[in-house]
This record gives structure tokens, sequence and C-alpha cells, in this order.
DNA sequence: CTATGTGAAGGCCTTCACAGCG
DNA sequence: CGCTGTGAAGGCCTTCACATAG
């Protein structure tokens, strides 16, 4: 029972967040037709995914909201654990994630601002003051760190996940437009903004196209 | 000639930005061994992904650097083409997004910034003063928006988007946590930070009960 | 002899369909 | 009778393998 995939994964958050919205409602129960409904994918795959760990459901009723959700929050390793976040990098998109709450509400902490430009050292985001990226090995360490938002220049990149992943850090969240060499035993995830807007410009031209030879 | 896989035209990003690299590097020729190395996937995908448009190589030697990345960038519509773009949302992540040059280096344009909170309006970021979102319709048609950047509360999304598609616009990268309803002919691409930090977080707990568990 | 272009094979994920449970 | 759990079928994307071009 290990072989999860990534999609399934994916899902289980979204899940995670219709199945809150439906506990405040006051949902009790909930079938795999509106589960799916809601977050925009069919019946039969909540279903799959779902198996993929457990029996969950009651046939004839569908899953208990409050229960699904506690269960699945627990899988996704959110529920009593709050995972300790890095940003490196304190230019403007650093700072934002910093200063956004929405991630502190649930499983996950800020717990380091890095730079390595000095006129940034002690400036205040968030709880947090900037601190020099040098120091990346002892403050990574001392602080526990568990997860690194990369949020450096491109050509920076590939040496801050070399740093990083020397001194333990096993999952980063990688903003930086670079192609990295990842470590084994690492997990690196991408978001790329250019590459979603390319994709959107790609969408475009092709609509344009169809509409000039219909 | 029609359905590529989205996959392959997030590839196809991948490649324009490795290529690029290699050009100024003053690199004449590029196997697809090299570049799918590049970008992190193997030579046969990428063969695969550039002949779905045409046959760009020539046996024996590889693909021309220059020409590849141009035509590429035709695909893509990113050249000889600049898209507009709105970001409706001037919280902390919509301003960061405006401030961040590296778009319009290549293809894309803010033309816009709209909040609905007065105490923002008028306030500057890059190149842009806050506007009110009241006058979305106006100043969406005015500008000829052509992508649109949703950074509003999840509760706020569903009723922006309806808007926008409402006028015209039919590319929208969406950066809230919500499970939109996404009309036809529109495409939305959605960043959604807490699934990839749940991700990295599944991931996590994975490890460490198979260190465990050895 | 090297590297592309491409049908065929393979693998993974999604969808189907139905047995079985409440 | 409704809805879950799940093997089987289907579909899409990736990988293979080789004919072909330079």
């Amino acid at each position: 029972m290990d072989n999860i995939p990534q999609a399934t994964v994916r899902r289980l958050s979204l899940y995670c967040r219709y199945l809150e919205k439906k506990e405040v409602e006051g949902g009790n129960f909930i079938s795999s037709r509106e589960l799916g409904d809601g977050i925009g994918t069919n019946a039969a795959q909540v279903r799959k995914d779902l198996c993929f760990f457990d029996r969950f459901g009651t046939p004839g009723r569908g899953y208990p909201v409050s229960f699904l959700r506690r269960r699945l929050l627990a899988i996704l390793g959110i529920k009593d654990q709050t995972w300790r976040v890095a940003v490196i990098g304190a230019g403007k998109l650093g700072c934002a994630l910093v200063g956004y709450g929405g991630f502190n509400r649930q499983g996950f902490e800020f717990v380091a601002l890095l730079d390595n430009n000095p006129e940034k050292f002690g400036r205040v985001y968030g709880a947090l003051r900037v601190e020099d990226s040098a120091r990346l090995d002892e403050i990574v360490t001392r602080r526990r760190v568990d997860i690194a938002m990369l949020t450096v220049p491109a050509p920076a990149a590939q040496g801050v996940l070399d740093n990083l992943t020397a001194v333990g850090v096993r999952a980063v969240l990688n903003f930086a437009p670079a192609n990295l060499d990842i470590p084994a035993q690492v997990a690196v995830r991408n978001v790329d903004l250019a590459v979603e807007l390319e994709g959107l410009s790609f969408f475009l031209v092709g609509l344009r196209s169809r509409s000039d030879n219909p």
C-alpha cells in the first residue's frame, strides 16, 4: 500500500478543503458523487483515491464528513503536526509568502527568512526578521526546518538547494524558474509561473487560430 | 495536429528556457539527449514532443538551437506577441506579482491591478496604481486584457471569475485555494500552494514511517 | 556512424461496471 | 434500493526500438 499516485495526493488536499467547508455547513455524510463534483472530478475517482488508504465509507450512506476529514489530514501529515518552514530569498515573493497567514492556519509555520543581501538583514516581515543566508546551515539545524521555500533568483537556486540538502532538508517548494538537479531522497515541487502563463498563452493562440479558420 | 498533451506544453516552456541558456553560451546544435537531460526528462520524450509540431532537427547533428527556440516561442504564442495581464486582488501576493519584473521580459505585460478595498485605491506597485474592482468590466475591456491573475480571497474567487468571463477573458491563472466552476471555453490554471505544501508533507510522513520501520 | 522521426509497446491513471453491504 | 469498494477495461502519456537521413 505504498505507490500512491501524485495525482491522488493532490486530490486529497482538495478533498480536505471541500470537507472542511461541508463540515462547517453541518453536513454529516457525503457521497463520492458530491465530493467528486465539489473538486471537479467524478465519483469513481473519489472512491478509487480513498480506497488506496482504507474503507472510510458506509454503503448506502456515503462518507462521514468529519471522520473522513480527520483521517485525510492524518494521512497528509497535517494533523497533530506542524511542519517548520524556512523561506530562502527575501525578495518580493518571499516576503509576501511569509506575510501570508493562510498556511499557519493548518500544519505549517514559518521559522526563518533568509537572504544574502546585507541591506535586508533585520527587516521584519510577518513574525520574522531577515537573516543572513550565509548562516543557513546553523539556522536550519537549530530551528529544525522541515521544508524550505526557494524564492531566490534562478542562477542561485541550485547552490541553495545543495546547501539545504546537505543540512538534511528533504522537502523543497521551488519558485525559481530553474532546471534543478534534484538529489535522491529529496522531494522538490516546482511552482513555475512562467510555465503556467505560457500554457495559457498556448491555449489562447489555439483559440484564436480556431476562430480564424472555423 | 491538435490534441497536444498538457504535459508536452509544459515541457515546451522548459525547452525554451534551456535553449535560451544554450544560445547565450553560443551553442549551435543540441541533441535531444542534452535537451532532455537539461530539463529532467529523456531524449525520446523530447523528440516525441517536438515532432507533434514539425521536423526541427537534422539527423546526425541535432536541433539548431536558435532556430528551435524561435519556433517554440512562436508555438507558445510569445514571439512577436505581448499578452496583457490584469491582477485582481492587491493583497501581498498580487502586489508582489505586479512588482516582479521577470514576466515583462518575455511576452507578458501587466496592465491593471484591481481591488475592492477603497483604502488601497491609488497605491502604486510596479508601474500600476490600484484601481476599483467595481470597474472591472470597463477596465478589462478598455485595456484589452487577455489574461487575469486571481489573487483574491477564496470566497471571492468564483464571483470574480464569472465577471471576468462575462467580459470575455478566456485565460485565468488562479491563486485562490477555491474549487472553481470553470465555464466552457475558458482556461484556468491553478497555482495552489496549500496543495503543494501538503504534497511535501505527505512525502515527509512517508519518509519518516519508512525510516522508523526499515 | 550518429542522431532524428515515429509506429508500437508499455505503464500509469482514470473510468467503467457490478458485486456486496447496510 | 442506494452507495461503497474494487477488479477489469480503457485511454493517455511515456518509453522503446528501429528505419531513415545526413
